[in-house]
DNA sequence: CTATACACTC
DNA sequence: GAGTGTATAG
């Protein structure tokens, strides 16, 4: 038996539309710890990795752990029936193959559920090691999305470097090219908008800006957004998932050596690898 | 000669963007009584009628009774040349195979006409009889839209149930079902957010939200829908137009014994219906 | 947060 | 015409 009821129904409906354009299907896990998923994308080059924690819902009842399968456009349909300032609570059963998602309004006149076939998916949990990154840029998240955006106009991929000075993404196309400079910047009114780098040694690593544009779907789940960068190792984009938990994106860089044009994107290594604080 | 001056012109503005996706042609009857207007939708499915009490116009002349064929959309093009604050004058002359439009901007500054070529079209007026209703729901018009709009994009047909705790818009579709129950609801700060029901009998029926969905264009016209339902008998969904009348939507219930699915849309019954308060 | 309006896109 | 996103007002 399953019932988590969650009274800031509008995180997950944000979870929804930050991962189901790049996961269709998923396993949805759900142990004592928490809702979680982890997911490659379609295309099996990007990583997402969710954790709603069970202290985030207001009533968390898991007897054992579950993996429920979900087409997320299915899920995420259904979450677009939920007001914003809606409680939705989300209940299962052991035998069952149908999960209900519970819609209660505020003032509680209105009370609906949606009931959605589960499906079995198969899915190689990965393990994600720990992994020491080498910088970590703490900036605000509707900036790198505006970074990405703009420069995926320019060009297919990002170079992300990172300085003791601040952080450069840079990108080369037919029209021309774009370096866009972010400073650290600390002394700024409010905490979620400065730019804060952490950095052992400088690092530049190349990512598809395809990938990255999606990973920015989530911008409306935080503020701010963490990328820990180190050499050969995937990238981790994180957005906190306010006072519950986060969703991380990973993604490989590219193989940069000897200017090789379009590299089919590829995951150049099977390691991967999770931000050192292992949350908020 | 036909003269109505209406003060409040975006109420008509509303009114055709209210009926134009669902009629195409029609038949405006000018009578002492006031502007009306009564047409089945294309497919002969769901009927719409319309009244503009005389009453509502700042000034109402009307020598006799006349009827003009008018095609909704080019109608409502003209009525988008209006100001949202224009007074809106619509005019014609018996022998005269034209109607003319003229828009006022509240300051006087701005005098428009537009004259439209009227069509014959061969309306067979139907006769809608009183009917008792088992149960009336009023409820927030956006309320109303946003359920049929959430609804329809689980399923194609909506089950409204009634009880006297409340009313049930129940679907189901390929990737599941849905049920969304609004309580009745009284004690609310404005008289226009609470829902109530008056019910005789309990009923269910069931109807396709393709059409619901076209009612809901009406939505701007008030805050308030009222639904009325029987066994057996069209559903009226009504919006009132402030002081002057309502917009009225018949739509028959589809035949929902033996599971059939998918029954073509169709009239089951030639009666027709009409809610019990005339008018208010 | 909701509602409205407007612009833009398909 | 419908939907999306944005902006802004309540």
């Amino acid at each position: 038996m399953l019932e988590l009821r969650l009274v800031q129904g509008s995180l997950l409906k944000k979870v929804l539309e930050a991962v189901k354009d790049l996961v269709t299907d998923a396993n949805f896990d759900c142990s004592a710890t928490g809702f979680s998923l982890q997911a490659m994308d379609s295309s099996h080059v990007a990583l997402v990795a969710l954790l709603l924690r069970s202290e985030g819902f207001e009533h968390y009842r898991c007897d054992r752990n579950i993996s429920m399968g979900m087409n997320l456009n299915n899920m995420s349909k259904m979450l677009k029936c939920a007001g914003n300032d809606d409680i939705i609570t989300i209940k299962g059963d052991d035998g069952s193959d149908t999960v209900t998602f519970m819609f209660e309004s505020p003032n509680q006149d209105k009370i609906a559920d949606f009931e959605m076939k589960l499906m079995d998916i198969d899915s190689e949990h990965l393990g994600i090691p720990e992994a020491e990154y080498h910088a970590i840029v703490k900036m605000p998240s509707t900036e790198f999305a505006r970074i990405c955006k703009d420069l995926s106009t320019i060009g297919d991929t990002v170079v992300i470097s990172v300085t003791k000075e601040g952080v450069k993404f840079s990108t080369r196309g037919d029209i021309g090219t774009a370096n866009i400079v972010c400073r650290q910047n600390t002394s700024v009114d409010k905490p979620e908008e400065a730019t804060v780098i952490e950095m052992k040694e400088p690092v530049s690593l190349t990512f598809a800006l395809r990938y990255m544009n999606s990973f920015t779907k989530a911008t409306p789940l935080s503020t701010t957004v963490v990328i820990s960068l180190s050499p050969e190792l995937p990238v981790v984009v994180e957005y906190k998932v306010a006072e519950m938990g986060y969703v991380r994106f990973y993604l490989a860089p590219k193989i940069e050596d000897d200017e090789v044009d379009e590299v089919v994107e590829q995951p150049s290594k099977k390691s991967k690898a999770q931000p050192k604080d292992e949350d908020d």
